[in-house]
Order: C-alpha cells, then sequence, then structure tokens
DNA sequence: TCACTCATGTAATTGGTTACATGATTAG
DNA sequence: CTAATCATGTAACCAATTACATGAGTGA
C-alpha cells in the first residue's frame, strides 16, 4: 500500500528511465556509485526487473553478442514513464532513509521532470527537522556519553552541509524553471 | 550470519548500553533523533526486546506507576555489554547504510569503548570511495541527466562535509585516547 | 463522546539477503 | 588448470512493515 517507500521496483525503473539496462548494468551502474547507496543483490535485483516486465512498465529484448553470454536489456515503456511519475509525485515519507533522496534525483532524470520538487521536499523536510535535533545537541549531558554527542554532532554537521548545498542547487535550477518558489530569504536554520 | 548488519536487536542493544529503557521509550528516544535514523515499527522493537531477554542480554523489570499503563523496562547484562563491545569490534561492512555509522557511534556510549576506531573507520571508507565519485561527477554528461549530475554532485557535498566533521571529531577525541594513530597529514581528498 | 497519548503485543505479508546452480570467456 | 569476470536465475530464509487487537487515562 505504500509506493512511495524505497522499493527497489521503482529505483530499477528510474535508472531504466535514463537508458536501457540490463540486470548485471544495474548492479555494475551501483557499485561505480558506491557507498552513497547501496548495492542490491542479484537475488533482489532479477525478480524486480521480471516484475517489472510483467507489469508492462518494461519491454526486454535478448541481445546476443558473439563470444558473449546473451544479456537481456530492459527498456522503460510509456507505461512504466507514467508509473514512475506518479510515483515521484508521491511525497517522499518522512524519516525514509538517506538513499531514498538520491534515488529520487537519480530517477528525475527523465525530461519534463524537473528535480527542483524534489529539492524542495528535501529542504523542507531537514528545516523541520532541525530544532529537534540541534536542541538535543544542546542540552546537557555526561561525559559517559560522548558516542550520543558526537552522533548528535554528526547529524547537525550533515544537515547543514545539506542545507548549504541544497540552496545551491535550487538557485542553480531556478533558472531554468518557470515554477520558482525559491524564497532566497536565509532561513534561520541555514547558518 | 552476518551480524555486522545494523539488525535493531545491537540498535536497541545499544540504546540500553546507555540507560534502561522500555521498547516505547526507545521508539520516543527515536523519534525525537528524528530524520538521521529511521524509527523502527513496534511490531520490529517489541520482538526484538523478547529476543534480546532470551539470550540473556537485557534483564526485565515490570515497573508499574499508579494511574499508568505498566512498563516494561529492560537493562542491558554484563553478557549483553560483552556481545555488544564484539559486535562494534566487527567492521562496518562497505556499503552500508548511513544510519549503520550512527547507530554504532550512539552504542559506542558505554564506557571502555572510545568512537575513535568508530570515527576512523567511517574516515577511511569515504576516502576509499571518494576518488569514484569525483571521477563520475567530472565525466560529461548530457544536459537531460540533469538528476544524475545533481545526484553526484551531492554524494560529493556530503562526503566533503563528513571528512571535514570527522577529521575535527578525531582530533577532539585524540586528546583523551592514548592510541591516537591521528596521521595529521592533509589528505588528497580532504579539500 | 471522540480523539489522542501511553503501553504492549501478535499474525500476515513483503522485500530483501544468502546460498546455490549454471555456463561461457578471458587472463594468469 | 585455475581464478575471475560476465550473465542469469531460483529457493530458503530473515528482518522488517502493516494491520490488527487490547486497554487505561487525558483533554477537547
Amino acid at each position: 500500500m505504500d509506493r512511495n517507500a524505497v522499493g527497489l521496483r521503482h529505483y530499477a525503473l528510474g535508472l531504466l528511465a535514463r537508458q536501457p539496462m540490463s540486470g548485471y548494468d544495474i548492479s555494475r551502474f551501483l557499485k561505480s556509485l558506491g557507498w552513497l547507496i547501496g548495492v542490491p543483490s542479484f537475488g533482489a535485483i532479477y525478480p524486480a526487473l521480471h516484475d517489472l516486465h510483467r507489469k508492462g512498465w518494461v519491454t526486454m529484448e535478448l541481445v546476443t553478442v558473439a563470444d558473449k553470454p546473451p544479456r537481456k536489456v530492459y527498456s522503460i515503456t510509456e507505461a512504466g514513464r507514467r508509473a514512475l511519475q506518479e510515483w515521484l509525485a508521491l511525497p517522499i515519507p518522512e524519516s525514509a532513509p538517506l538513499k531514498a533522496f538520491v534515488i529520487r534525483l537519480l530517477a528525475s532524470s527523465c525530461p519534463e521532470l524537473e528535480p527542483a520538487a524534489c529539492l524542495q521536499q528535501r529542504k523542507d523536510e531537514i528545516i523541520r527537522q532541525y530544532p529537534m535535533l540541534s536542541e538535543l545537541a544542546r542540552e546537557p549531558r555526561e561525559a559517559t556519553d560522548l558516542g550520543m554527542q558526537l552522533a548528535l554532532d554528526y547529524g547537525l554537521a550533515l544537515a547543514k552541509a545539506e542545507l548549504t548545498w541544497l540552496n545551491a542547487a535550487l538557485a542553480r535550477t531556478a533558472c531554468r524553471s518557470s515554477s520558482g518558489a525559491c524564497t532566497p530569504g536565509g532561513d534561520a536554520s541555514t547558518r
């Protein structure tokens, strides 16, 4: 019922929106992306692609190159593109893992989908969560609780870095989008 | 077999190492931590606590306050502390989600466990992954692929921010730890 | 009275990992 | 001849979410 979660299906669909790929390609691509978002196992990738195919969201073409094992290259269909857009329109659920955001950024590569909304959503989320975190970090703590203090500190540092980057990215994308709800006023939490 | 993953059991055990808590407390605490690490559902928390209890890693005490529903407060045992330390000694698997790191930081709150190792590990990991990411980000891309460019950009920004923070945190903790393998030489990737 | 917070739990289902099976090609 | 990369898949298992069930107290 919760189709705005980070299911691998939409994840893969987002990648296929960029270009046709095989399951193995997807794995390789994600390995190259490295630490940023994890690499799902083949035991997850292949069934996911079968599912997308069954749903009619992708087509499959068997490509055989001489002296190589045959590859199954999947391409997104119109229906798939519509499904992807529908999914992207849903808000990211609060407290989704960080990779959810990155994946949606990647997926918004297809034309007519501007990533600005995605960026704005992330920004709102961080601004919403920031005060609690900073309050927690400020409240006194025993020296024993060094790990806790570090974790909160780390969270704050990340949040600040993200906000800085998001503002810059939004400013960059605002130039090419007409519906610029940019509000360049300095937010209290940004600094 | 892979017990260095982020299973909720160790996650909860790490929180109980800080102070005794009930399942509901754990949920509330994580909610307050907000976006940084997600909030597991009760359907996961309670069974996890039962498991820890069965393993002898925690003890349970039924605390009844007048006019309130009774709470089950769990406290970590010596065996639990040993298990936790054992788990923390294992390296974080490559490409574990970001929250794995935060959770281990939190868990290293118990005394005689310095979080420096945890920080160093994270730093090593990022330094290892950084070159691939930055190379990918540099290579030419069509304008259609704005999402991809943004995602890579975002990853790089985060990595930089993390490294900056990690260096600062390591420097701070180095003062109080004797085994300071700090290597204050400026790494190429730090800037 | 209705909704919300406090507080704990179980059962069905989903979505993943691990391990296994297959098989060709290339590099040491 | 062995190991590694390319390439796809299935089955057993596990850890989580969702939905459900219960029940008392509090505030509108």
